[in-house]
DNA sequence: TGAAATGGTTGATACAATCAACCAATATTG
DNA sequence: CAATATTGGTTGATTGTATCAACCATTTCA
C-alpha cells in the first residue's frame, strides 16, 4: 500500500506553483505590473484598512525596511495613501486610494476566477471536503510551530 | 452558504508557507546551509541521475545561467559530480556524489518527517481522500495551462 | 527627567534571477 | 563537403528582493 504522505506534499507544491504562475501572469496583464509582494501588501491593507506598516511587518514576517519600500512604491503609484495617526505621532494609518481599491477589486476577481478554474472538476461536496481537510491539516500543522518560525503565513 | 472556493486557495497558500518555513529551518540545521533552490536541484539529480543541466532547466523553468551557478556551487561542495557525455561533447552528465547522496537522504527523511507531522491529525482514509482530491485538482488545473505558462512545476 | 521601546527611514550589502553575448560541439541543409 | 543553425554550457552586467545596521522622532516607562 502506498504511503501518500509525501504525495500530498508534492501535490501541494505543484498546485501552488501552478496557481502562482497563473496569478503572476494575470497580474502582469491586469495588475499594472505589480509584483507579487506588492500585490500581497495591497491585499493586506484592503483587508485591514487603517493599519500601519508595522502591522504588515508583523503579519508578513518580512523586514521593516522592505515593507517601507513596498509601501513607498504603492504610494508613488497612488494605490495607497497614508495619514498621520492623530493619537501617535510615529504611526501612519494606511488605506487604499480609489485607484487602489479598483485595482484590488480587479485582482480579487482574477484570483477568484483562477481558483474557480482550478476547482472546476470537483463537485460542491468535494470542495467542502477538500476545504475541511486542508483546514484541519493547517490547524494541526500550525499547532506544532517551532519557536523560531513564529511568523504568520502571508494569507 | 459559503463559497469555499477561495478558502481552498488560501489554505493551500498557508500550508505551503508553513511547510516551506519549516523545511528551510530544517535545511539550515540539517542541510549544511543549502538554499532551497540548491536543495531542489540536488533532489532533481537524485531522482534523475545522469541528467544534464539542460534537463533541469527544462524541468524547473529557471534560467540557464542560474542553473549553471547552482550546479557549480553544488560541485564545489562536492555534493554533485559531472562527467562529459561520451556521445556528445557538449553535454555533461551529472550525478550525486556519496556526500550528496547522504545529504539528499537526510533531507528526504526530514521532508517525510515534516510531511507526516503536518498530516498527523488525519486518518489514513482521510489522507487517501485528500491525496486523491488534490491530484484531481492538479490534473484539471494543468489541463488548462495557458500558452505562456508552459513550464513544469518544480515537484 | 532620563532611559528604553516603538514606528519608520535610509544606506550598504547579499543574493537570486534574468538577459545578452559568447564559445565549442553537434546537426542540418544546399 | 562547406556554410549555417542549433544546442549545451559559461560569463558579465544588471535588476529586484531581502536583510542588517544605524539612525531619527516620538512615545512610554521607571
Amino acid at each position: 500500500m502506498p504511503d501518500r504522505t509525501e504525495d500530498v506534499i508534492d501535490q501541494l507544491h505543484a498546485l501552488m506553483h501552478l496557481f502562482k504562475d497563473r496569478m503572476r501572469q494575470a497580474l502582469n496583464v491586469d495588475g499594472g505590473g505589480l509584483g507579487p509582494t506588492e500585490a500581497r501588501a495591497l491585499r493586506f491593507f484592503s483587508h485591514h484598512p487603517g493599519s500601519t506598516q508595522q502591522d504588515l511587518v508583523a503579519h508578513s514576517g518580512r523586514d521593516k525596511a522592505q515593507i517601507t519600500r513596498i509601501v513607498q512604491q504603492l504610494m508613488e503609484r497612488e494605490l495607497l495613501a497614508r495619514e498621520p495617526d492623530p493619537n501617535d505621532g510615529r504611526r501612519f494609518n494606511l488605506q487604499l486610494t480609489k485607484k487602489g481599491l479598483a485595482l484590488q477589486e480587479a485582482m480579487h476577481t482574477q484570483r477568484k476566477k483562477l481558483a474557480a478554474d482550478m476547482l472546476r472538476d470537483l463537485s460542491k461536496d468535494e470542495r467542502q471536503q477538500l476545504g475541511g481537510l486542508l483546514e484541519r491539516m493547517r490547524e494541526s500543522a500550525e499547532g506544532s510551530s517551532t519557536a523560531a518560525s513564529e511568523r504568520i503565513a502571508s494569507r
